[in-house]
DNA sequence: TTGTACGCGTTATCAA
DNA sequence: TTGATAACGCGTACAA
């Protein structure tokens, strides 16, 4: 086993200094052609590589960007991710990953960690907890640090960063118009309760779609989950309230979901219920992962390009860390990405 | 915005040394009471935290542990991460994850990026490419520098390191013998090429559920596809080889498929054939995602234990890299976990 | 053309 | 009880 080789131990073999290791490595022109020559072909022989660590002391910059989400094993965010890798890769920076778990102070701890000079900036998304108790300070503290936030998805007017946002009203304005547009008289909403920023934006985008076609909003039709819940629990009260919202209104035959899993649910009610979809019910869902291609019949969904949101935030974020710092006024800006429906079988 | 504050801005502050300071802060009983309260109370209002990257150069070790994998946007390695990042956070390590992207070029240049000093050991499943070409110098150079590795799900035993793998084998060989026992006379497989060993394995135990039952395989029922084929071009030769092999075998009643996608275009095809599951064909899949169980009907999966895979390969990779390394001959070990057959819809 | 000295932030050792 | 110094590995301004 030889430890990693150091341009101290070069300059000993060598029997030259250290700085004229490091300046022949670098084909620095004060360097004799003999030396280079000579210093290059051993450090090449010993494969020498810089310490990453050591640059990173020194520069006070690390190259690597920090990313903190509430939960990995979820097909939108670890899209996000591989958006975030890609770009940071191309642009010489490491990933570092931080999960929340969607806790409040999991997500403290985890920043605090990441914050104290590992990483040049934080790619992240707020854990439910976080956005309930509304305490940003770890956000802010870190900010006022120096150290630049990047928000995607779920977030707060209140913080001042930069954010990547998808459109989630107008996403679900679309959703709902397309069920409108296909003859749906009565169109029951699944969403979650309206601390996440994210359920509320599509439930209003639900109303206004109602709204502008002049259909009057139902309360009865409206199914608001608790998503605080242990998963399984929640899966099963889902579906206990979809089927009771079915049986109470029999003429629904349309259903919009704010996410994947509530609109497999209302599909898998209704054709417990001898329901057909979409013949019966058409359902739309949003977030577009593998659950809504693979389903039968396969669901339209309103799809958030969550790769593209990574790379977005990546690129913001990199940008943000690289340019220099003009001590005017900070200008932060909020990235929209559009949303698209992929129709598929679950509508006509 | 306040940098962050460093002992020696505080020691410039208090009019006193940097190691008086940083003695201070340990409660070290080399310093009076007097100083000691006077420096943390200075410390705790400016939020003083050690600069980490200065720790691990000083430490060489940087409380962080690399990641490689082929892709995240899969349920099997992403669970695998949430595994191996809870360890490695209750165990006070980082986690900074690298992407293959099923490539041997990106695998090696993630690897030689992080392992330059930014972590202290590697959890990898190597990309397909680097399985075909079994070219394997890059980790084997790694280990060579006194770095370790835990290889998980897709390892070869030509290289010698700690590996925690499921029991391919047996699992596929449970999963048939389920079939064989539900009556099943005609079992098809659908599996990857060979030079995936985890697909090799699979369609060993395959085959040797079928020989202790003296059932002969038939290599009509076997058919076995190239997955490293665009994603949806992939899908869609893999549907049509599917019927076809319906079609030509109109006696199969049972299918076992090495993996979620393949054994739900399984279900697919068989629906569009209008063949029933689990009535006229039962069908058994291999990683337990959510894909298998939110299908329709639900899968029947061999489960791996994805979560608990990356808890163990953490746990490996975190006890080698803390444990002093007396001289004599290094003992790897191979850990099994054992699958889990999950039993859903997809089978009587 | 080469080498010395310094600093990045920390801790440990030894001197005062 | 406190402080000076060295070291981790690197790059660079400056001196030789």
């Amino acid at each position: 086993m030889k430890r990693k080789i150091t341009l101290k131990q070069i300059a000993r073999e060598l029997d030259v200094s250290i700085s004229t290791v490091s300046k022949a490595l670098k084909n620095s022109k004060e360097i004799s052609a003999d030396t280079i020559q000579k210093v290059q072909a051993f450090a090449k022989l010993y494969n020498y590589r810089p310490n990453n660590i050591a640059l990173s002391l020194k520069n006070r910059k690390t190259n690597t960007i920090g990313i903190i989400i509430p939960e990995i094993v979820h097909h939108f965010f670890s899209k996000v991710i591989r958006g975030v890798e890609l770009v940071a890769n191309k642009r010489g920076y490491n990933v570092i990953i931080g999960l929340s778990n969607e806790s409040f102070s999991k997500e403290v701890i985890n920043m605090e960690m990441l914050a104290n000079g590992s990483i040049d900036g934080f790619i992240l998304s707020m854990s439910k907890e976080t956005l309930q108790q509304q305490d940003y300070h770890h956000f802010n503290e870190t900010m006022s640090q120096g150290m630049p936030i990047v928000m995607f998805d779920r977030v707060v007017s209140d913080i001042k960063c930069d954010k990547v946002i998808v459109d989630d009203f107008k996403g679900a304005k679309n959703a709902v118009e397309k069920l409108i547009a296909n003859k749906c008289k009565s169109i029951a909403l699944i969403t979650t309760k309206d601390y996440v920023s994210v359920g509320k934006l599509r439930t209003q985008g639900y109303l206004e779609a109602l709204h502008e076609n002049r259909i009057t909003p139902e309360a009865d039709l409206i199914l608001k989950m608790d998503d605080t819940l242990d998963y399984e629990v929640h899966l099963e009260t889902l579906e206990a309230e979809i089927e009771q919202l079915f049986k109470s209104n029999k003429k629904i035959d349309g259903v919009f979901a704010v996410n994947e899993l509530y609109a497999l649910s209302a599909m898998k009610v209704a054709r417990k219920l001898g329901l057909s979809v979409p013949n019966d019910i058409q359902v739309i869902g949003f977030t577009d992962g593998v659950l809504s291609k693979h389903a039968t019949p396969s669901l339209t969904t309103v799809s958030q390009h969550a790769q593209q949101m990574g790379e977005k935030a990546a690129d913001l974020l990199i940008d943000k860390i690289e340019t220099e710092f003009d001590t005017e006024e900070e200008q932060f800006q909020t990235v929209v990405i559009p949303t698209d429906l992929v129709e598929r079988e679950s509508t006509k």
